[in-house]
DNA sequence: ATGAAAGCGCTAACAG
DNA sequence: CTGTTAGCGCTTTCAT
């Protein structure tokens, strides 16, 4: 045969006489179409651009496409778009829209579809998944406020079906007992959306409950924002009355009123993990199944002071 | 031949049975892959979700996929993208890097690949595109602010080279002259990037010249947020000492301390009118290009003040 | 009007 | 080891 140098050289001419090969053709030869499925709830949602642009960049430079689809949190949408995305030959699939349980997710290992979770996981073990260290984050941040001197701490919940707002709200108790805090029913209750205004409901139930406290910790920062807007109708101030600390740490949280004190995610990282994580799928679809857990960091703003 | 009404029951059942076509396959015989290319040059830029999203929407609601990629302002990276992209034969192209002279636009229309440019455009008039009424949106801040009293108002421009940046300054200029202000030449600083630090250290050169004023249009948001950064540093408050407009309304500026009067442009419209003109492109390539001008309005918030 | 056949551009399997 | 051929799944063209 000839020598790699000259097939790269001729491969070089061909391109420049303007040849170049096209991957339909050879997609429908080889059922490979190095294009990998992106699948969001909400792009609007600033945590999920950083993630998005990690996993396209990684996967472009693999010589993979992202195709992207925001299914604007309907699971209709979700699973009509699952349906295009394997009738497009995709080769994997990259979901940040699981709960813990999750139709997308069975309807994927249904189909032998290489998969990994971002952001989020499910509650099945067996799926692979890049996440945020959230016992770690709610400890950071509990941790932080009691040694403010906090001892009646509230939690905003975020949904309780999805593995965040689970995780966070099981790491408050957990974390809670284990520095010796009287867990308060009271002071806990969880949104049904990560919403401002599911945030705000939550906040002003647990101040008209009446049981006193002087921190809450929410489960993300839109929740921190709602605990803001409680604050200001109730005539209590923050961080003098009460501090509040969020998750995720949004860009712009540090330009609120206070500046938000928050845990923050490494998005980018949890797209580029996510990425690299699928093509290893892709190339061995028989390996079990891993899951990744990157660390989280506290970010002290102006949400959060000693209690005098 | 059959009925309509049989042929449809038969392809349904057909696709009950387990049934899809081969998008790769039909086309690789039709030239057609019913995908087109999304190129943003920072999805993290709070501005492109909202276009991101809408473009993606109203594709799918045709049975088309969006191929999304992020240049990451970076022509080179911009341009191996567009290449992989007409490999991929994408129908067409969507593009939300433009600057007024750009390679991309000229690469597209030498490939003869249907091409609709959102958010910003070219110089060139032969190219169809989605855009904010720029002029308008500087006349509303302008209206604005000279009903508050204010007759020396400064801008921070954006860059030259795009569209935005350039045709608001144009407008600043223009606008003072028909509301008959002496425009003042210290008073006017383009920035070079549409960041914090450039509009902060646009406005320290404003203020260090010695001009008095007592507003300022911001070309943008970030802008405008590194005039924030400017006054403080130098003493200075906005409203009670200089009002600040800025331009986007990007989420969260209504939590800005204080929260920002800024021109809000409709962008999710931005990208379902992108999507909606590609469509029609690739539908009929030979059709004038169109320039479609969407609305802006202005969102008065607490950073302008009428003079005292 | 219906059905058979050719071919889109590529790669894998097959002879030579 | 090299060169040829068949066929991926579809659409379109051409006979019937």
């Amino acid at each position: 045969m000839v020598s790699r140098e000259l097939a790269e050289k001729i491969l070089s001419i061909a391109e420049e006489l303007g040849y170049r090969r096209n991957p339909l053709a050879s997609g429908l030869r080889t059922r490979r179409s190095y294009t990998v499925g992106v699948l969001i709830p909400d792009l609007t949602n600033p945590v999920f651009p950083p993630i998005v642009r990690g996993v396209e960049r990684t996967l472009a430079a693999q010589g993979f496409t992202a195709v992207l689809a925001d299914s604007a949190h309907d699971e209709e949408n979700a699973l009509a778009i699952l349906e295009n995305m394997s009738s497009r030959h995709v080769d994997g699939v990259i979901l940040a829209t699981a709960h813990r349980k999750d139709k997308l997710v069975e309807q994927c290992v249904q189909q032998g579809l290489p998969l990994v979770l971002v952001n989020r996981t499910v509650d099945d073990h067996n799926i692979s998944a890049v996440i945020n260290d959230d016992e770690r984050g709610i400890r950071l941040a509990m941790r932080h406020l009691t040694s403010l001197g906090h001892r009646h701490i509230g939690h905003i919940g975020g949904p309780q079906t999805t593995s965040t707002g689970y995780t966070r709200y099981r790491a408050f108790l957990k974390t809670a007992r284990e520095m010796g805090l009287k867990v308060e029913r009271e002071l806990i209750v969880n949104a049904k959306e990560y919403t401002e205004a599911a945030g705000q409901n939550a906040l002003l139930q647990i101040i008209d409950s009446g049981k006193p406290f002087t921190a809450v910790i929410a489960a993300n920062d839109m929740l921190a924002l709602g605990c803001y807007d409680a604050l200001a109708e109730r005539g209590m101030r923050c961080p003098d009355d009460v501090s509040i600390t969020g998750f995720n740490d949004m860009p712009f949280v540090d330009r609120f009123h206070p500046p938000l004190t928050t845990v923050h995610i490494p998005h980018h990282e949890l797209g580029v993990q996510a990425a690299l994580m699928l093509l290893e799928r892709i190339r061995d679809p028989q390996a079990p199944a891993k899951l990744l857990r990157l660390e989280p960091r506290l970010i002290v703003r102006g949400s959060t002071r000693a209690l005098s």
